[in-house]
RNA sequence: GGGGGCGUGGUGUAGUGGUCAACACGCCGGCCUGUCAAGCCGGAGAUCGCGGGUUCAAGUCCCGUCGCUCCCGCCA
């Protein structure tokens, strides 16, 4: 027997027990006489003390172990000494007197600190992985993740959900992100692709009847990484049959709720979660997946300097434009510097510049100071424009003029940066909200076409179905986002049903229905034997667990990540491979 | 595909044209019987990511390249 205790279960009332340790040397302090030894496992800290006096032999081996040598203890539990108690370990009342030792395995010098958490490079961290593992940030994230799929499997399954299986390799869809393409050795010619998600295999699964399904299921996409996107990442992914919109809302929130709560300190700011609609949030935010933790809206001035004689203000409003600005409360003293800072933060994003203008006080109230644009415009506007942002003296307003899509974006993206200067976003804050109500199409300018908002299978609005042949872009989908704190943790809609819906869908988007049938003929055909009303959603598990763990970036709650350029820089994937497996699938490299 | 940041002993950093590349932690050795980031003393350890160039002289400047990272594009 390795051990009759971890490392985390002895406290006094084990005093006098003769126990047996197991583990691995966190720290040793060496007396010369007494050495102490942080004997570590997954649960905690045991200190054992072998004193010379106790034997001999084994305490000169003791004056041999080093960091990380893999060790097994016997001794006594007994109480420290008086005055030695150690309040930060759970064990830190006890410690074992070292009897007997056993060196189980040596160790080389770990690359870097394992027993603290020093910063270390990343290319080291994910070279050592299994050592960056051992740390306690990463044992606390990893832990916590299956905490939060367990929550979640538990939570299901008690609601009457089957978790189901799907196929890795499945069938390639020229639609979305990039495909894995894997060759098929039996079929020359011809490739498997990993799933983007289970979506068609989901529905399928309400076409059988399964009516309450779902997975953690692993996703792969083949585009650019960010702090937030692995190649390959989980999703929580959900299908229901005979629900509406609202039913699937309901039931998300309850898992979340619950999950939250059990796993964070943090308070949820609004129960239930606010449903907003997406032109809503386009409005006041300037993105579909808004942090609603702080106020700071968008203000859209357009109408106010429609007019102006500021043609780069009436120029954008005259060619569909918006002009959007925000009220930075208090910034009024910002330095041209930092006013360039701004500005060549939302230029990233697309916008021509920032148009700026501090609000000072006067004997009539408040009135333009500083500005970058004021005096292009009569004083009438400027004091509209100062009213309907609400700015008062020592307020810094900032605006941009553009095409909706740019002005949108570049403003939200401000308002976050902002919130970020002013210290609005608080961690210990979860804003959750709900987004309903999207276009149900999107305009492709490049393709001259429509595409779907969210996917091919997305419900429109009941009663917007006579739009798609009147006027399609003002039709609104049966799509649902969650959001948290700015981030989109989970997304869906109910699904097309009938076969007829489906193909005139096909049909708006430009998709013919012979290369429709040749894509998604199974799942067409699927619908004509008796498909219920169903819908479902999917939730990014990494993205979740990142949130509730406080961590910068995903790559922290996920055992092996992949680097940025989508390598295991532990492994060394990906691999050349021989001429003979490349004979076998038929594939010539070029 | 594009833009930014970083790359110096094992780790984290300092060094922005001129001694022998510095400091902390770690490592090795010695001393040390109540530490818990133990302490004190001593020591080893770096062709400054790689290649080329400018210069009397390059860790430092220039070009290229590789890797990590952040962002834009991309991600139904």
């Amino acid at each position: 027997m390795f051990r009759t205790h971890t490392c985390n279960a002895l406290h006094l009332d084990n005093v006098g027990e003769e126990v047996t340790l197991s583990g691995w040397v966190h720290r040793r302090r060496d007396h010369g006489g007494l050495v102490f030894i942080d004997l570590r496992d997954r649960w905690g800290l045991t200190q054992i003390v072998f004193d010379p006096d106790t034997n001999t032999d084994m305490h000169n081996l003791a004056q041999t172990l080093r960091n990380e040598y893999v060790i097994q203890v016997t001794g006594l539990v007994r109480a420290r000494p008086e005055g030695q108690a150690n309040p930060n370990l759970e064990t830190g009342d006890i410690e074992i007197e070292g009897r007997s030792l056993n060196i189980l395995n040596k160790a080389n010098t770990p690359p870097f600190d394992i027993n603290k958490e020093t910063p270390v490079d990343e290319m080291i961290r994910l070279k050592y992985r299994y050592l960056d593992l051992r740390r306690e940030r990463m044992q606390r994230n990893i832990v916590l993740r299956h905490e939060v799929v367990r929550y979640i499997r538990n939570f299901l399954s008690d609601v009457d959900f089957v978790e189901v299986e799907t196929p890795i390799l499945f069938k390639t869809t020229p639609e979305g992100a990039r495909d894995y393409l894997v060759p098929s050795r039996v079929h020359a010619g011809q490739f498997y692709a990993l799933p983007q998600s289970p979506q068609q295999l989901k529905q399928l699964l309400m076409v059988a009847g399964y009516d309450r399904y779902f997975q953690i299921a692993r996703c792969f996409r083949d585009e650019d990484q960010r702090g937030d996107r692995q190649p390959e990442f989980t999703q929580l992914d959900v299908e229901m049959s005979f629900v509406d919109q609202t039913d699937i809302l309901d039931i998300t929130e309850r898992l979340m709720i619950g999950l939250v709560e059990t796993m964070s300190e943090a308070q949820i700011m609004h129960k239930p979660f606010p449903r907003l609609s997406y032109n809503d949030v386009m409005d006041r935010y300037g993105r579909d997946n808004p942090d609603i933790r702080f106020g700071m809206e968008l203000s859209d001035i357009s109408a106010l300097v429609a007019n102006s004689d500021f043609k780069v203000f009436s120029g954008t409003v005259s060619s569909g434009g918006l002009v959007k600005g925000i009220k930075a409360k208090g910034l009024g003293g910002y330095s041209r510097k930092q006013l360039d800072e701004l500005t060549d933060y939302v230029k990233v994003f697309g916008a021509k510049g920032l148009a700026w203008l501090v609000v000072d006080e006067s004997d009539e109230g408040p009135v333009a100071g500083r500005s970058s644009f004021a005096k292009f415009l009569s004083t009438d506007e400027v004091a509209s424009i100062i009213d309907q942002l609400e700015g008062e003296p020592g307020d810094l307003l900032l605006f941009v003029a553009d095409k909706p899509a740019v002005a949108n974006e570049s403003m939200g993206r401000l308002r976050l940066e902002l919130g970020d200067r002013l210290g609005l976003r608080d961690d210990n804050i979860l804003a959750f909200c709900w987004v309903i109500d999207f276009p149900f199409l999107m305009w492709n300018e490049d393709e001259k076409r429509w595409d779907p908002s969210h996917h091919l299978f997305t419900a429109p609005v009941d009663e917007d179905i006579p739009l798609l042949d009147s006027d399609p872009g003002q039709a609104r989908g049966k799509q649902h986002d969650l959001v948290l704190n700015g981030n989109e943790i989970a997304g869906g809609s109910v699904r097309i049903h009938q076969r007829e819906l489906q193909e005139k869908v096909f049909g708006l988007i430009g998709l013919e229905l012979e290369h429709a049938k040749k894509q998604f003929g199974h799942m067409l055909e699927a619908f004509e034997f008796g498909t219920p009303p169903h819908g479902g959603i999917a939730s990014g598990i990494d993205r979740l667990v990142m949130l509730l763990a406080g961590e910068p970036n995903i790559r922290e709650v996920i055992a092996f990540p992949k680097s940025q350029s989508a390598a295991d820089l532990m492994a060394g994937a990906p691999t050349e491979v021989t001429e003979q497996q490349l004979k076998e699938l038929h594939i010539k490299l070029r």
